[in-house]
DNA sequence: ATTTTTTTTGTAAGCGGTTACATTTTTTGT
DNA sequence: ACAAAAAATGTAACCGCTTACAAAAAAAAT
């Protein structure tokens, strides 16, 4: 079943079918309704392939991560996917990992799949020192990227990111200002974000007129499904005499692991030690007790992305640069003494 | 640049080119060198769309799930679109939602983009009575569907799924004899394998040849966002006198709802309270003291569940029915007295 | 009533591949 | 060296839709 034969049903051409089916509004409403009923009686869906074919477009945009099961980018996909299926586009998939042949093939493979736009959620992409980008700029010439958490300049690539640097620095001045002389910052990646949180954190103690000690600055190399070995790593940190009665993290699961610490070796909970975590994750709710978080508003984040894109794809003019603040979220790891908000 | 672009600077037919593109092995090896020389020096990629329309296929399957940033979800999606790539297939993903409408309009979205499958992950499509899965049906006429922890009868319908029956059966088996005589059952979901795992608690009574008390059924209506709510649910359900002395939950969350309340009322956990989970998920790792759960296998039921599919897709005979077994894994929840494997 | 303008419809040429079939080239057999 | 078989290549139709342009029909203007 096919345009032709809906046409000759019909007894109009092939194009009147297709004004029909595009809402062309330049076809007598009397065929127009014959038409649309053909087409119900016979429950006929154009050929997505051809019309692809001719207008060189499916509707369709790609969507890479290097993985999707990580919550933090599953709620990316999540509230882009809805996005843009409300704006009638559709999304393809794909989850590079976290090596950068893989990432490149993906980009590939989308290109040749002919998407309207490409869409990064996650900066693991970015090679800060832009020697290993070529790719993306590449692509960025015959279709619009989206950048999430990540930054690259070119008149065709769109960043959207929440201002993470400025986020860590107010989580850690709160600490700061709570009297803890001693923040140990946990990280496990090196993404544009995480370098960002990092230099929020070292921002911290600058603005205070204090140095940053490096010493507590620490690198833990795994995912959320190794939280117990977070735990054990900050157990180890204390036990090798490092002394700390802060802690802020880039990921929540880092801060998890260090509650985990304090919760078994018996510590007190804000009032010996302070933890914030950071993507205010299911997880800040599952613990007793329930871990402060900095959520950098993912869901503003994607909408806006989307926003952004159908606007970009319309030939509108938008933003290059877009970029929004995270908050601080207290719950019961960070002394409340003082205001919270 | 096209294939005909290419044809012309090497000096051969579209014919040629096409071979080699498609790696067929009638092509004599100079040929195929100089035609790949060119492609490489053009960065040339054949257009997805003219390939579909002459093949009738993109190589693509759409995955729909109701809700991606659902930790459950995300990791099937995860699964599956992983094993999909590594076969050369793209995945379009769509999540639904909980409404039927929006299932249906995502799976006509589907066809109409001519997916070479479909893939159901997680069963919240399913109407138990069938009365409305018509359009299921309808969908499966043209095209393989595969359901993850689902079933329907149909001969282009693949199920793929956990016995989480006998894995409920057994959780709650374990807590009886552990002399745990009140067990609160909390579930969250009427679907296919919610609707499976209730049966298995049940299953469990009687098998002892005891007496499966309704009362201690208790349906929570909300998602892990809601956390903090189903802790309030569980004292509530205490506080009206509910006495019990083990849970176990359709989900992970549910369990982490319930020893919150333990861990808040000061209740020893498992000495005077066993709890166990479901889905193994990272909450289970990140409450003190970490909760027990049954894993059911996700990611051997994915990687099932795509070695079926491309079987089905070239042809090959599939068995319609694929079932594995969970696996009860002890933490800190759940009394370790007994053999624990 | 005739001409002009506007609206509606039709014709046919792409879009960029695949592939059945025809043709040419190469290899093999005698 | 020549015929037969096999391998390599080319030709052109086809996939199903869009759309520029042409043509016909309807509406408006004279």
């Amino acid at each position: 079943m096919n345009i032709y034969d809906i046409s000759k049903l019909a007894g109009v051409s092939t194009a009147t079918v297709s004004r029909v089916i595009n809402g062309f509004d330049n076809v007598k409403p009397a065929t127009r309704e014959k038409v649309l009923s053909i087409i119900a009686s016979q429950g006929y869906t154009p050929n997505a392939f051809a019309r692809g074919l001719g207008l060189n477009s499916m509707k369709t945009i790609g969507i890479m991560c290097a993985d999707s099961s990580d919550m933090y980018l599953a709620k990316a996909v999540y509230y882009i996917e809805g996005a843009l299926r409300e704006n009638g586009y559709h999304c393809i998939l794909t989850c590079t990992g976290y090596e950068r042949k893989s990432q490149r093939e993906s980009m590939e493979m989308l290109m040749s799949q002919h998407v309207d736009c490409i869409i990064l959620a996650g900066s693991i992409f970015i090679d800060k020192d832009n020697s290993n980008n070529k790719y993306i700029y590449k692509a960025a010439d015959s279709v619009p990227i989206m950048l999430l958490n990540a930054n690259l300049d070119h008149k065709n690539i769109y960043c959207i990111s929440c201002d993470d640097s400025a986020a860590m620095e107010k989580a850690t001045e709160f600490l700061i200002d709570n009297k803890r002389n001693n923040i140990l910052y946990l990280y496990n990646s090196n993404s544009y974000s995480a370098t960002r949180k990092l230099s929020g954190y070292r921002h911290a103690f600058e603005k205070k007129g204090l140095k940053c000690n490096e010493d507590y600055i620490r690198y833990f190399n795994g995912t959320s499904k190794d939280l117990e070995k977070v735990c054990g790593f900050v157990t180890e940190l204390a036990d090798k005499g490092l002394k700390f009665n802060g802690v802020v993290a880039s990921e929540d699961f880092l801060a998890v692991g260090a509650l985990k610490y304090a919760v078994r070796k018996g510590i007190k909970v804000p009032k010996d030690l302070e933890i914030i975590g950071y993507n205010n994750s299911v997880l800040t709710v599952c613990t007793e007790p329930e871990l402060s978080s900095v959520d950098n508003q993912l869901e503003t984040l994607c909408t806006n992305l989307v926003r952004i894109c159908i606007g970009a794809l319309s030939g509108e003019s938008m933003p290059q640069k877009t970029v929004f603040n995270g908050e601080l979220i207290h719950r019961s790891t960070s002394a409340s003494s003082r205001k919270t908000k």
